[in-house]
DNA sequence: TATTTCCCGGGAAATA
DNA sequence: TATTTCCCGGGAAATA
């Protein structure tokens, strides 16, 4: 792939598409920057003329703002000249067939390639697919169908797989890849599908919990598990007091006397 | 397709992956019956040898069950011999190509056209696909994929077309289906996935609905939602009563006396 | 507004 | 047991 070179925060322009950064993710970021360092160069364009700076961003908002978080004035990245992101793709691509790549690896060239796609092509989202994008397949000479199906012929994999690596790339939190790297657990589907599914907060718990245990992940989950009862018992009192006055306010009086009846407090009218 | 003919029921061997005839669908096809006639002939295969009789069910399970209930000793039936399945498949597909078909009898060809698909090659269902299917699908020389994808190449539509007339075909009450015939909403796909999505009492319900109202979907609809929230109350309270109890059950003391506190009842210890 | 074609999430069952 | 490839259901957004 093209050269990852050190360049001036100031002078990348974050696009539209990309604004939208939850800082707490972000924070989380700072916090694994600071621990072991920034992992990924982010990848950007050179645009000299843009707005914003002589660069912008294609992918890694959330890095880019984790590092101005820490009051960074530079940050690694991976300059794709504009006429090349074609070829950073085929890069991309070659790369995924070539290597002996653990899943993990292969989650995050998969979100490389549609970060790189989506900056060339636009945001992939559902919905009929317009003339524009039936034009691009159309030039490429490719039956007409959405990212999903290009990514997947491209690669040489099923449209499943894609789904299943872009489930893990785009909801795994930065902590636990950065934990799992150089276990076994990074090139082990399931136990990665299990870790995205999981709710943030419990990521970056299983997180630290997966590096005090060196590895083992069925340790780290049973710590995480056992913590969590006592973690947020309000958060849980609260939603049941909610789910018992929701339908309360719904029920008639048969109803209501009848619960009434049953958990013994029949007696008052 | 094939002649239909008048056959004894009697005659008729019903194999182990048709028995499962829900007996309530099958009584409303009999009333069906006794009113309109039996609009579709089931489809038979001609099998001198089986131990039940000299044909064996292809489709039409609870429609040949509905004659039997109103004591009827034959049923028209579309006779298809074991070596012209392959043909029988060809003509649904060219029927299907060649006239101006309403969405329901698009919907009802791609219905028949599973069954005899899978009389012929075993019942579709989920799962990676063993390689008996892949064998058949070598044969006959396409690209290896279930079933979904095989009908929707052969009928070319696409697999999301496929989906949508599955859905209509079998979750669409047949009640609805005789009672459809013949109005606009035989060919509104919207109207028609939204009857299917109905609970099946509703949906009859709302079939009575629409020939008293001579085809007027929306006042018949309106008749059905009328109708609803007096028509199961006692269903509806068990529900309320049951999540009651069972969020109770969960919650702790203080959750307990909070709710208590909420509705007035606060009294007791 | 009705239809179509995407994406996404989940579950089942055979394979490795 | 882990992985893969099906089917199914649902929602979004452009098209007709």
């Amino acid at each position: 792939m093209a050269v990852s070179k050190t360049i001036p925060i100031a002078k990348i322009h974050v696009p539209e598409r990309l604004r939208a950064v939850e800082e707490d993710h972000a924070l989380a970021i700072s916090a694994s920057i600071v621990e072991h360092g920034l992992l990924n160069p982010v990848t950007v364009r050179a645009t000299p003329a843009a707005k914003g700076g002589a660069y912008t961003l294609v992918a890694g908002a959330h890095r880019l703002r984790a590092m101005e978080l820490l009051d960074e004035m530079e940050i690694d990245a991976v300059v794709v000249d504009a006429d090349q992101q074609e070829s950073v793709l085929l890069e991309i691509t070659e790369n995924l067939f070539r290597n002996e790549l653990s899943v993990i690896d292969r989650a995050v060239f998969v979100q490389t390639y549609r970060d790189v796609w989506e900056s060339k092509y636009g945001k992939i989202s559902s919905g009929r697919p317009e003339n524009r994008c039936n034009l691009h397949q159309l030039i490429e000479g490719e039956a007409k169908a959405g990212f999903s199906r290009h990514v997947a012929s491209r690669m040489g994999i099923s449209t499943d797989v894609v789904k299943r690596l872009n489930l893990i790339a785009q909801r795994l939190h930065s902590d636990l890849r950065a934990a799992v790297r150089g276990t076994p657990v990074a090139d082990n589907q399931a136990a990665l599908l299990k870790l995205a599914k999981m709710e943030p907060q419990e990521q970056r718990r299983a997180a630290i919990a997966l590096r005090a245990e060196g590895g083992d992940l069925k340790k780290a989950l049973g710590h995480v598990k056992a913590v969590r009862p006592s973690e947020k018992p309000e958060a849980k009192r609260d939603g049941m007091l909610k789910a018992l006055l929701e339908i309360w306010s719904k029920a008639d009086d048969a109803t209501r006397k009848a619960f009434l009846a049953e958990i013994g407090r029949e007696d008052a009218a």
